[in-house]
DNA sequence: CTTAGTGTATTATTTACATAGAACACTAAA
DNA sequence: TTTAGTGTTCTATGTAAATAATACACTAAG
């Protein structure tokens, strides 16, 4: 199981940017943690080194990632900026689903419905 | 402000269809309501017709809207098939907030206090 | 019949994305 | 110094999306 599930709707490299994110999210990998090299990456999620090359070159310019040439990259080693993220994505999420539920102008007990099968999902 | 914003990193014409059919399920549109010709909508948009009409005729596809060659095309004046759009929309909303949440390591304090932003948004 | 308003189809052009393959620059270790 | 492992850069190719411009087919109304 080498490779990953994309979205053919999406960039991919925006794709491998959220996931390496939430990965570090996650603990995944650790502040500071070396990633695998490009190629590596590339490989075990199955897309091409360009592609990959893409997705942390923009994490180095966003401060998500550090790269040391002839090195590596690594995932940032400031717990505040993991943090960041982290409230980052559960802003995003809730915004998302507050938008979208917001306008299917649904009735109070639908709502009710939904919010508690959210409540089950997180259980 | 005839535009319309759009996600660049989302192809345009899904975001029409998924717009229209918002626009359907909120009651914008009623059933069997005739939509805009294929160039005002674009005009409407901001968007080129041969944009609009690929979002059109893969709504007539879906079976949301039906077409008269020469007339227009409307929404379908299938309350069930709006009502069951509607429930895929809110299904699918808490499937992708259960999943982006879950993915964040999140304390049991953190999630309360999504859960109550929740509320106050919806409220 | 003519006209205006529909959706539909065609061809061409541009752009972004992804891939492929190769080469380059730097670092650490043998 | 050599080698292997890094990130980086470059050129080329293919594909999908969006635009642009035009033409076609059908319908309703005058």
């Amino acid at each position: 199981m080498a490779t990953f599930e994309f979205d053919p709707n999406q960039p991919i490299y925006l794709q491998i940017i959220a996931e390496i994110k939430k990965r570090s999210v996650r603990g995944v990998y650790a502040p500071g943690a070396k990633l695998p090299s490009v190629r590596d990456m590339a490989r075990e999620m199955g897309v091409n080194p360009n592609t990959m090359a893409r997705a942390y070159a923009e994490l180095d310019r966003e401060g998500f990632v550090f790269t040391r040439r002839g090195q590596g990259s690594f995932v940032t080693e400031k717990q505040k900026t993991i943090d960041a993220e982290r409230q980052k994505l559960a802003r995003k999420a809730v915004a998302r689903f507050v938008a979208e539920v917001g306008e299917l102008a649904l009735s109070q007990s639908q709502l009710a419905t939904l919010l508690q099968k959210i409540e089950e999902g997180l259980s």
